[in-house]
DNA sequence: CTGTTAGCGCTTTCAT
DNA sequence: ATGAAAGCGCTAACAG
């Protein structure tokens, strides 16, 4: 498979320069002459050459790539902080590899090995499990790392998110308000921080303010899919818990299915309240109240966040907190 | 910022063996003595080496990275076909460069070229709209491209899908056949081939076939989101269409609740089939009908396709078409 | 089975 | 403003 065959050399020869010279043209460097520079432009034009970037990544040390490791693409969570990402990498002339992890400790590591191995320039992590060794991968290399729609609670890795505590916090005082005593807290692995530590500690603040005690029955820890919410349905009733936070707008739409085709009405025997204001809320019947959180920026801010370290610009600080909101939808009173 | 500083020679050095015995334990080639490998291993253990993947591009001319040029990630329809294209990738060693085009041809061009750039083995292509521009850099550069997804009208670039004339027209007979004489046609862009020519083309069969005449007013042409469908609603009643054929899950969960949304009982007054039996067609109340592909399973058979091109094997056809199915549902009779 | 030697295509001092 | 030359870290003949 022959690939690209014309090269800076080529160019050189067929403009009477040096290579030297063709390289500061291609590399906008100011050093070049007007006339030689129009020169070199045409020739690059007509031979239609194109820089080799893996050259250029050997040369320079810098591949102008970043990568990506994300649970699964195919969750719009996911993927719509990927896509902030990607946008504002495109902005700054950087492409992503994306590898998914299934938010999988051991392909974890594989995959930051691999993107290590292929030197890209920085790497942006959404999982919320930072094993030990994972950690240890990271500090060892010196390539810079940030963490997107997650939080590090030994807070050693730059990112970005919301606050996950008060959002969900404020979302459950607002049920306890209207007349929920009994609030279940729905989640995926609570072995992830976002969830075990953050969302069940914002959990437990309403209930505490509110006079409310803990009860762990209420708390219902499952996978974040569709069908685990659905299932969830009759366990809820069991526990009588007439609300429910979750912490998944899919897990949420399950739940919502779930209680309403066993015949629950929503809101009124029924509240839920979810967490990402996706797209899914407002397909569900009753659409669905949910924290809202600026997904697409959390991504774009994560991106541009690595821009600058890999930059080596003195960054501020090593966490940014993006604003969250709530939005009242019918499946709540 | 410094990066990784151990290098191949290093380990050669160490390992007392030259960097030629190096590289070939690190590339399993097997005129190594046993002895002379595991002290190689051991030492790259020890020194923790991890071989530069843009050197080893930059001397072997392939860099193991396909590039994926997807219209929007944040379509679970693309995503889907990404997951499978990046498990494959995976399991044969490759990464992949993501790149978000919003199927805009002229974004088209400059990422297939930034991906020439950087050498990329391959390419997989979603999109449907292959300009003469995009076709002719495609040629020009001897790197294989696979489409995943979609369709090339032309015949000249390989591809993997469904076969969408057949599936339509199947989809839309039944809905005749049940009694439908106004069945409305509503999908993306007709500019793009897989809607313009395929399905339309199988919609009109299916009319034909049963003796109805085609009537321009009955299709809709719009964006694929569910804003768009959703918005649809008054335009489906005052053509008095009682059921619809729609191209994308998010447009038909739109109409579906515009329609309901407006009084219309679903399936009783109007019916609706869709056509990527995507986790949306669950999730909405009733439950939508559609057209079954095997979404996951285009992306990595397109993937393993591209493997045999990128590897100079022969391949049977350009074209591999997979089986597509139906699933009823209760948005029809 | 192992070592030597050229590059791969480009960036980057260092001279001039 | 431009050129010469030395690598970047690795693979791939080619010897032996």
């Amino acid at each position: 498979m022959k690939k690209q065959t014309i090269t800076i050399y080529d160019v050189a020869r067929e403009a009477g320069v040096s290579m030297a010279t063709v390289s500061r043209v291609v590399n906008g460097n100011p050093n070049v002459k007007p006339a030689t520079r129009k020169k070199v432009m045409e020739v690059i034009d007509k031979l239609d050459y194109r820089p080799n970037a893996v050259a250029r990544g050997l040369a320079s040390k810098k591949t102008t790539t970043v990568g990506v490791i994300i649970p699964d693409v195919t969750n719009v969570y996911f993927s719509s902080l990927a896509r902030g990402i990607d946008d504002v990498a495109t902005m700054y002339k950087y492409n992503i590899i994306l590898a998914n992890s299934d938010g999988n400790a051991q392909k974890e590591v594989q995959v930051l090995n691999t993107l290590l191995a292929k030197q890209v320039d920085g790497i942006i992590f959404m999982g919320n499990n930072l094993t030990p060794e994972l950690r240890e991968q990271i500090n060892r290399s010196r390539t810079p790392v940030v963490l997107a729609g997650s939080v590090d609670p030994e807070n050693e890795l730059e990112s970005v998110h919301i606050d996950y505590v008060a959002a969900v916090k404020e979302a459950v005082s607002d049920l306890i308000r209207r007349g929920n005593e009994r609030v279940a807290f729905v989640s995926g692995p609570l072995s992830d921080a976002i969830n075990g530590q953050y969302r069940l500690e914002g959990y437990k603040q309403a209930l505490k303010e509110n006079d409310l005690v803990f009860d762990v029955d209420l708390v219902f820890e499952t996978d974040s899919n569709y069908r685990a919410g659905e299932m969830l349905a009759p366990a809820l009733q069991a526990m009588s818990a007439s609300a429910a936070y979750v912490s998944d707008d899919e897990l949420a739409a399950g739940v919502l299915n779930g209680a309403k085709d066993a015949g629950v009405k929503i809101p009124e025997e029924f509240e839920v309240v979810t967490s990402n204001n996706s797209k899914l809320t407002e397909i569900v019947r009753p659409q669905m109240s949910s924290i809202t959180q600026p997904l697409y920026d959390i991504g774009a801010v994560a991106m541009r966040f690595l821009t600058k370290m890999m930059n080596d610009e003195e960054v501020e600080q090593r966490t940014i907190e993006l604003p969250y909101g709530f939005i009242k939808r019918s499946s709540t009173k």
